[in-house]
DNA sequence: TGACGATCTGAACACGTGAACAAGAATCGG
DNA sequence: CCGATTCTTGTTCACGTGTTCAGATCGTCA
């Protein structure tokens, strides 16, 4: 009697249990489920059956231990109030949970110590592979991913490596549109406030304005730039910093959402109505930018591409997982909201 | 030779290779990573070396496997586009990281088919509990997760049962702030738009108001309330319909931050000003509230609170399996921001 | 009829872990 | 100095799975 010792599981069936009521063999229930190799149809059906009667949940701990796959995807994320990564989240998840995978998340400064814990945590549970949302952090964190073979794929860093990919979103058309649109309407001194200084994604997009500008014919002026820090506080303080001009810019690009929403936020405490005597351009195109007032026209890219993407990526990486992967590009578009109006 | 079968694995080592190295049985090695049993320090010490020297990394699916838990919970959110969830997500995944767990995110309407396959997901995945966002659901759904022994907590649901906690948010206290607070300002018709009609949360937060509104002495008036959907939608007409009454309230009390925004911008597009001509409470305390021009002043929760309330109902119900769960409240709090003003 | 290929099914195996049990070593009281 | 107790370590076991290999069944054609 082996009763007394065995622990107290919850799950009193396996691919055995199910065998036995279909009266084949554990390995047939694997290939029915899995849907490899033959199987005679009637005795497929015998087996459904006896899954469905027994209420059977497959035990996926089984073949993670065995062959270290786990169907589990890492997703490390530098910031989940910042709703542009919430919405990616949920556009990720959906899409792998299509498949029978899961998301592993990791909200994580890309500082060094954060980001190699995070890290850690990944290979403890066998993800099958890495999305990390950052273009810029310590090379030396993601080693172990690296060296334990798992896919990697980072978002905007324009740089690719051996078992690593890149999807990059493609600004330039999205800030030529967002030029065009405002040239359009009349403006001429436009500004930009970017992201954190120095780093690659705020280089990007602050050259995919100037590039823009130049493009459409108006002048890049420097004194009408400013540096925030991707969040609301440096987008109010930078705005606050350009009203201060003697000669303001009649609209205004930034390097995204919550910026523009810092940014609207100083307007509106300076009572300087949008869009009347002043235009707001957003990047990120979430759906808040919908709400806040006057509805923030946005350089939107989509979610739901970008999550495809870096699953294909994925794939593509692991199937070929000794070369460069690919460095794919998702394009943007501008959402026309109620922040830009005639100058 | 096993060699030519054996499956190409990327983790060589486990607690084996790490034994053998300490001079060692596995089962030392478990005691000194679990902290479980007595060790010689020395022993200890030589082990610790050993496992940093391999750079091991355990595999905790050989646990999950023999015994059953994951240290992996689930939780269950019906929208991560409202950042109350989000911002819950962000303190609940930091609490559960802390202890060396992970949490396994499912975005689904509580609408019972969705339901019940995220159900089946955390299962599959012998999740240690759930963590159910939600007061309303199809009970069919979650039978499973009983049947399974697997602890509940649901939010703001008020009622526990066998396997099951609940962990109530004490609108009470934060609605009675927020009427203090407006009849110091000198309110007296304040109006309410609650959430979607019919959800138990929507009716306690209703009857939170009222009670609020006549422990001060002030009378509630049906005619002043409209009901939303908690999110801006809802929101937005509510206070378009508020705003065609013939005697309008001087401030609104609403049932989330969303229906918050969705007023606030239905107030920006009637050119009524905030807090001049009306003052708007919200209800969650996020942090876009503080942005949201002119900052919303919002019945707030502790995010980290309430994660740790979570966290501690699961256990309790973990330990007592058999019996009900705990009911427990967490308080909530007045935020003052810009939307509140003098009547 | 016999041989052969195609199709289908079963047996065996290893993955890494924590706990139960047992055994050896050390310590202590008398 | 011996028996009893405490401390420390080792041995053994099972968890559920997908794959590999071999065996069984069947139909077909020479």
């Amino acid at each position: 009697m082996n009763t007394t010792k065995a622990p107290q599981h919850q799950f009193a069936q396996n691919m055995k249990t199910v065998a036995r009521l279909a009266g084949v063999s554990h390995a047939t229930v694997s290939r029915v489920i899995n849907g490899t190799g033959l199987v005679l149809p009637a005795t497929a059906e015998r087996v459904r059956k006896a899954i469905e009667q027994l209420g059977f949940i497959p035990n996926p701990s089984g073949t993670t231990l065995r062959y270290g796959r786990s169907k589990v995807f890492g997703l490390i994320l530098p910031d989940l109030t910042n709703p542009f990564y919430p919405e990616f989240l949920l556009n990720f998840e959906r899409a792998l949970v299509a498949t029978e995978h899961e998301v592993m998340l990791a909200t994580t400064q890309v500082s060094s110590p954060e980001l190699a814990r995070s890290v850690r945590r990944m290979l403890m549970r066998r993800v099958d592979g890495v999305v990390l949302m950052a273009s810029e952090f310590d090379t030396r964190s993601i080693e172990p991913l690296l060296s334990h073979r798992v896919p990697i794929v980072t978002i905007d860093r324009r740089i690719t490596q051996k078992g690593a990919a890149d999807v990059a979103i493609d600004f330039e058309t999205g800030y030529l549109q967002a030029a065009i649109h405002l040239k359009k309407l009349g403006h001429r001194r436009i500004g930009f406030i970017g992201g954190s200084e120095g780093l690659v994604t705020s280089k990007v997009r602050l050259k995919a304005f100037q590039t823009a500008l130049e493009d459409v014919g108006l002048n890049y002026d420097e004194k009408l730039t400013r540096m925030g820090d991707y969040r609301v506080t440096g987008g109010r303080s930078a705005m606050q910093s350009l009203l201060a001009l003697r000669k303001r810019p009649t609209a205004v690009m930034t390097v995204n959402d919550l910026t523009a929403f810092g940014a609207l936020r100083a307007l509106h405490d300076a009572k300087i109505s949008v869009p009347d005597e002043i235009s707001i351009v957003g990047c990120d195109g979430s759906l808040l930018g919908e709400v806040f007032p006057p509805g923030l026209t946005s350089i939107a890219v989509s979610f739901e591409e970008m999550s495809r993407k870096c699953l294909g990526a994925l794939h593509s990486v692991k199937a070929n997982i000794e070369s460069k992967g690919p460095l794919l590009v998702v394009p943007s578009t501008l959402v026309i909201r109620g922040s830009t109006g005639p100058a």
